[in-house]
Formats: structure tokens, C-alpha cells, sequence
DNA sequence: TCTGGGGTCCTAGGACCC
DNA sequence: TCTGGGGTCCTAGGACCC
């Protein structure tokens, strides 16, 4: 959505070859690659679901599609529309291996790729026509087909475009296992062959406020001044809505990916109202993202605990600390009393929690952080050493070997709270009053850490 | 027929600093 | 005591994507 935007660049800009290499029903085709006997023999099939009862559809074969089910869509629905589909989970980490495999390939027959999800990736080959001997973009993404499909048994459909959003657009009429490439000049026309709501980054809300202008059709909106498309959907939204209806982007394709956050959520098989349940589950959450960030060699600053209610409301609470952290330790007191004010906002039946870390930052592990030696703030010496030990038993064991139960005992103050007086304040219940001296040790007390400074005083650059 | 899990980006108000 | 404006950070919420 952002142009990476030096607005009056575009227009003129030179001509670009961009493709995007998208994955058919990739969860599908993973799942028959899978298990060939199983899911590999059956015509109707549909991944997601999910064992709570309360999942929906993640992937649907082409035979499923025809029947009216889309992805998205609560299973126990699609299974009404087509009674005889079978359905299969979503095999996640069979998933993120052949989408790896999927980019190996490409990164070995493009200069520049972007994995713009775990099923998609755009290709420039600007500047590749002499490597090509004057290839047709068209020609080379035929080429790109067929020898991904041999190297890693994935079919994919190309869109061939001058613009990202245009190549994007038209791989969904390379679909299935085709390729459609725009031709160069044909731009405008060819979006004037959709509908408003099929420009990526137009969703139901910004399609219900066209509609409700009269427009529906790509050609409805051409007319339509810059200045209107502003005073209606704002300075931003408004022209970047103007740009696409003309094909305009000019965002460019960044090699690589910068990660900005990282999450877990779980939605309950039932509701859960026990504060206790929800913290154990906070906590398993919790191992789970700072697990991610340590594998990937992140910290973050932002703290966030997401909590949706028995009525569907999703609320968030976030805390920002002080220094990058990813331990346990450091992220899970922090978690703890945004849940609690959560909870004491709205209590209700929780039917999904999840905790994410953003405010990355790459590269402090053992560097940086040991500046501060002593000091309250990140994470301490020992939580780093603690989370490397539990890290390599749970490679060894599994995920639930290790539950550091002492960190459900520790307790934080409450962010919001600028002085916290003990026992203090209906704020923060899982805060206060629950202090085990037995669990501190000499030294720096870790519960005094790096979850405080409300006035962000202490930030970091 | 009740609505997953992983993300990104934008907005808007308030705090705070200069 | 009235009056500023700009910039940045933080937080909450929402739209959107696959």
C-alpha cells in the first residue's frame, strides 16, 4: 500500500519486468504432495478446519471452490455446501518447507525476489533482458513455471506486468497453472476490465463507501478527481485509490523481507474465563514468540496481548520496555498485567488470546545488551542463560517439556501505573501482592526489569 | 453458519520536547 | 498568561492480505 513514493516519479517511470510467481491452492497441494495416498487422491478436499470446531477454511481444491466454498469461510459451512469434501489440517511445517524451496528456485533464476507471503513472491527482472538473450517477459515466465514445477513439484501461476499491483492482478487470470502477462501500453485498459474491489488493498469497507458513491467498475471511478477521491477517503487513501484505478505504483521489490512483529494466538475450543487458565495459556503464548524472536535473532520493545471476547470483540493492550528484550522473563510479566487490564476493562468469556512482540530490533544478543551489565533493564544474564537451556531441551523434547513454572509466580507493576504502591489498585490484579521472596535471588531482581518506565524515559537511540 | 492465524500499514489523540 | 508549531514516541483500533 505504500508507494515508496516520490509521487511524480511514476508516471514516466522506465519500464520494469515484474512477475509474480503465485502458488496454486498451495495448502492443497502441500497436503496431496503429503500424503499421496491419503489427501493426494482426493478430488474434494479442504485444508484448515482445525480440531476446536471452530476453524475455517485455510485451502480449497479447485473441484471444493466450485461448490461456493472460499477460504475464509467457516468450515462447518463449507462442509454444508459440499457435504463430500474431505477434510484435512493445515500441515504447517511441510508448508513453510516447500514454500523455502519454492524461493531457493526463483532466487536462483531471478536477481531479485520478495516473498510477499508464504505463497507468493514477485520477481524483477529488470535489467535481465541481455542475461535472457531479449527473452519475452512472457517467455521467462513460462521458463519459471515449468522449472519450478520440476524442482519442487509445486505448480504455480505468473503475472507479468510494468507494476507490482498490475502483476499481481494479473496472475489471478493466470490461474490455475498459466501465465498472463499484461502487455506494456495495454495498462490502463486492462484494469478498466475490473471491479473496483478486485485492486489489492481495497477491501469490503473501502468497497461499501464506493458503492455507496456509485462506484463499482474500475472505469466508474476514472472521473472521479483526485480532489474528491482526498475529501472522501482522506490524503492518503485517497490518492493512493486514485493512483491504482490507473494502474499507477510505483513500490519497488525489495530482495529479502524485514520482519516487524511476531505473535501467537489460540482460539479456544471453548470459552475460557478462569484467570489462571487464560495466564498458563498466556505463558505457553509466550514461549512460543520469544522462541521465534531468539531462532531468528530478534528483540522487541512493544509488548501486546490480545484478548477477543465470548461476543467476538477484539480488544489490545500494549506496553513498550525499555531496552529489546526476548525472553521469557523479561516478556512475560508484561504480558501478564496487560492481560489483567484487559480483563478488568471487559470481563467477559475469552474465546481467543494471543501475545505478539514487535518493535524489532536485530542482532543485540550478546552484544549490546551487555553494556548494561547489572542494571534493571533488558534481559538479565541469567533469564538469557535460563531460555538457551529450555530452548535445546524443547528441540530435544518437544515444545511442552520445559514450562518454567516460576515465571507464573513472578509479578510485574502495572505499566500504566507511574508508582505502584503494593497490594495497590484493582489495576493491575495479577500485579502486586503476589511476591515470592523464595523465588528471588541475589543480585539484580529480575522483577524489578525492564517492564516499567511508563514515560519511556529510558529508550533506547 | 458464527467468524483461524500469521502478518502489514494507517489513523488519531495525547505526551513530551524544542 | 496567552499563545505557537513541528517532530517523535506511545497506545488503541481498524482495514486489509494470504
Amino acid at each position: 500500500m505504500t508507494e515508496a513514493s516520490t509521487p511524480s516519479a511514476s508516471p514516466t517511470s522506465p519500464d520494469r519486468r515484474i512477475l509474480l510467481v503465485d502458488c496454486d491452492m498451495f495448502f492443497v497441494q502441500v497436503a496431496r504432495l503429503e500424503d499421496p495416498e491419503g489427501a493426494g487422491r482426493e478430488p474434494l478436499l479442504l485444508v484448515g478446519g482445525s480440531p476446536t470446531g471452530r476453524g475455517v477454511v485455510t485451502s480449497a481444491s479447485y473441484e471444493v471452490r466450485k461448490f461456493g466454498v472460499r477460504s475464509g469461510m467457516p468450515t462447518a459451512q463449507a462442509l454444508r455446501l459440499c457435504p463430500d469434501a474431505k477434510v484435512v489440517g493445515v500441515p504447517r511445517g511441510s508448508v513453510s518447507r516447500y514454500s523455502k524451496e519454492v524461493r531457493r528456485v526463483l532466487e536462483d533464476l531471478s536477481p531479485v525476489v520478495q516473498a510477499a507471503s508464504v505463497d507468493e513472491f514477485y520477481l524483477d527482472l529488470t535489467g535481465t533482458e541481455r542475461m535472457f538473450h531479449g527473452e519475452s517477459l512472457e517467455a521467462s515466465a513460462w521458463r519459471i513455471r515449468e522449472e519450478v514445477l520440476e524442482k519442487t513439484r509445486i505448480s504455480v501461476s505468473i503475472g507479468g506486468a510494468t507494476r507490482k499491483m498490475l502483476a499481481k492482478m494479473a496472475a489471478g487470470r493466470a490461474k490455475p497453472a498459466g501465465v498472463f502477462v499484461v502487455p506494456e501500453g495495454g495498462e490502463q485498459a486492462f484494469m478498466c476490465e475490473f471491479e473496483l474491489r478486485h485492486i489489492p488493498g481495497v477491501g469490503p469497507s473501502l468497497v461499501r463507501a464506493l458503492r455507496d458513491r456509485g462506484l463499482v467498475r474500475v472505469e466508474d471511478a476514472l472521473p472521479v478527481e483526485e480532489s474528491f477521491m482526498v475529501e472522501w477517503f482522506g490524503e492518503s487513501r485517497g490518492r493512493w485509490l486514485y493512483r491504482k484505478v490507473r494502474g499507477l505504483d510505483s513500490s519497488r521489490i525489495v530482495h529479502g523481507e524485514v520482519r516487524k512483529s511476531v505473535s501467537s494466538e489460540r482460539t479456544f475450543s471453548r470459552d475460557i474465563d478462569d484467570g489462571e487458565a487464560l495466564e498458563a495459556i498466556l505463558l505457553k503464548l509466550t514461549r512460543s514468540v520469544t522462541r521465534t524472536l531468539r531462532k531468528r535473532g530478534f528483540h522487541g520493545r512493544t509488548i501486546t496481548v490480545k484478548l477477543r471476547d465470548n461476543d467476538f470483540t477484539t480488544r489490545q493492550a500494549s506496553h513498550s520496555v525499555p531496552e529489546p528484550v526476548n525472553t521469557d522473563a523479561s516478556v512475560f510479566p508484561v504480558a501478564r498485567t496487560l492481560l489483567g487490564q484487559l480483563r478488568d476493562r471487559r470481563r467477559r468469556p475469552a474465546r481467543l488470546l494471543g501475545v505478539g512482540v514487535s518493535n524489532l530490533s536485530e542482532g543485540f544478543e550478546g552484544g549490546q545488551m551487555g553494556l548494561f551489565p547489572g542494571t534493571d533493564e533488558g534481559d538479565s544474564e541469567r533469564d538469557r542463560d535460563l531460555s538457551r537451556a529450555v530452548d535445546s531441551l524443547s528441540d530435544r523434547f518437544g515444545e511442552d517439556t520445559v514450562l518454567p513454572g516460576r515465571i507464573l509466580g513472578r509479578s510485574v507493576r502495572d505499566p500504566s501505573r507511574p508508582d505502584p504502591k503494593p497490594g495497590s489498585g484493582p489495576g493491575a490484579p495479577s500485579g502486586t501482592g503476589d511476591e515470592s521472596p523464595s523465588d528471588s535471588k541475589p543480585g539484580p531482581d529480575p522483577n524489578s526489569g525492564p517492564h516499567s518506565t511508563p514515560d519511556g524515559t529510558g529508550s533506547p537511540k
